[in-house]
DNA sequence: GGAGGATTACCATTGAGCGGGAATCCAGAG
DNA sequence: CTCTGGATTCCCGCTCAATGGTAATCCTCC
């Protein structure tokens, strides 16, 4: 790993410094960026101008650096995150138009949901999911889908870890939300009532691929007042059906056969 | 730069690892990433499992590695492309629902147009735009509305360079540019018909940040028979506004006054 | 069972990366 | 105008991480 004494490879830096950005820090010196990653000053500078030099950051005017548009090209032309939005957004928009409320396209990565896509109302109802934000698989409408339909060993690993309680709604004992977990994939939908924030609910549904597996979870949040929450469900689930066909998903017929052998 | 024999760092070789995925090459082996950067085997291995390990590529199922989700992740989460993306999407919504044919979102990046999102007709007309693809900048409507705001010395050195004629209709004769870029400015808005395909016309109006400057051009492709094609400018026009707006943008005015003084 | 490819293991060599220190540049305060 | 604190660039000797050959192993499909 790299002549460094602190024994992490370029490659480990390279990360430090990228997760350096975010929505509240979009660009900076690299005097900061390099306070921020707890890097030597020297290094962090060399390693700046390499990445300038292959246009992975940019230099604003102000000579603050941020993250470069070729790496948001080059990322985006070769990742399958784009695919998958691209598939999702039409019926996104549709779910929106009808339901009033922001709609969240979310994957399963390490142990959390990653949102992937997300409009709607820019302020009605309280909503923290942010596009390439995460939440716990626990606490959400999304997460619960996409735990619910993964593999057992999967689920059973997820479920003992520490699991927090942000609200009094919200399940965090394993044999309870084992049998909560039964239901949704079951039921084909998962409906949380204030999990993370009080005043709002969620619903999501899954989303499959070709090959039937869950990919994706498609989810709304609404206020938590409100009383017709089961009426959004045959919405969500129909253009998660469209989503899942555009995705090359042929029907739910292979998996049936499966089930009732 | 690194032991390499070849002279690369290995920030350039990350570059050319990433840069080996794109749409027809989602995903492949490992010797075939080495094969396709041009490294050699043991050091594409050596490569790839670092990048494993900080999950910038995964592993698929069938052993096969992609760009990872913590990469896409990373990215979205620090760049500014998404800020514009979402302040936008709305926005193109609206045209696409009104223009019925495809809108793209497209910056100026490096003698290039970079699209930056497109939503729209799946089949419509030809478009051969994607989502992080890149086009010249003289021979789409987009293009040539950022050239034509882009600072007159960026001008030039971009007429300087040789300019391909794709059909008919596309200019190639810098002093004739010259005058249609200064049109384009004047009109607030650029119709290129077939320029790149023949069967279609672009119609791009620009976007402006909160610094009166364009930072994006907002553009539909139509079929090119059809006549309206001028009673489409108004939709884009006012949808170019509500972006800019959207960014931060506060009306022309200080631009007016400039200009009068 | 064997041919062709992908993947892993081994290892001697070396120069790219490292980072401390000091000089320089720059903007805002006094 | 100078002073000051921060950002940025320059310099330079040390050293071990990265390199990339060769060869062994693991698959798969015929």
């Amino acid at each position: 790993m790299a002549n460094s004494a602190s024994g992490e490879s370029i490659i480990g830096r390279f990360v430090k410094i990228v997760s350096a950005f975010d929505d509240s820090h979009p660009s900076m010196s690299v005097a900061e960026l390099g306070r921020r990653t707890g890097l030597p000053v020297t290094t962090a500078y060399r390693l700046v101008n390499d990445l300038l030099l292959e246009r992975l950051l940019d230099r604003g005017p102000d000579g603050n650096v941020h993250i470069g548009t070729r790496m948001w090209e080059l990322v985006s032309r070769g990742s399958k995150m784009v695919g998958l939005r691209e598939a999702a957004l039409p019926f996104m928009e549709d779910v929106q138009a009808v339901v009033q409320h922001s709609t969240t396209l979310g994957i399963l990565d390490s142990d959390e949901v990653l949102y992937i896509e997300r409009i709607g109302s820019h302020s009605t109802s309280v909503d923290i999911t942010k596009i390439a934000g995460r939440l716990p698989l626990h606490a959400t409408s999304s997460g619960l889908v996409l735990l619910a339909n993964a593999p057992s060993e999967y689920q059973e690993s997820a479920l003992a870890r520490p699991l927090t309680k942000f609200t009094e709604t919200t399940l965090t004992d394993p044999p309870q939300l084992r049998r909560h977990l039964a239901e949704i994939r079951q039921r084909g939908y998962a409906v949380m009532p204030g999990v993370i924030v009080k005043e709002s609910s969620g619903i999501a549904v899954p989303v499959f691929g070709p090959d039937n597996t869950v990919v994706a979870a498609l989810s709304v949040v609404v206020p938590r007042n409100e009383e017709n929450v089961p009426a959004r469900v045959p919405v969500l689930m129909a253009s998660a059906r469209g989503i899942s066909r555009a995705l090359g998903w042929r029907g739910e017929l292979k998996g049936a056969l499966r089930q009732s052998r």
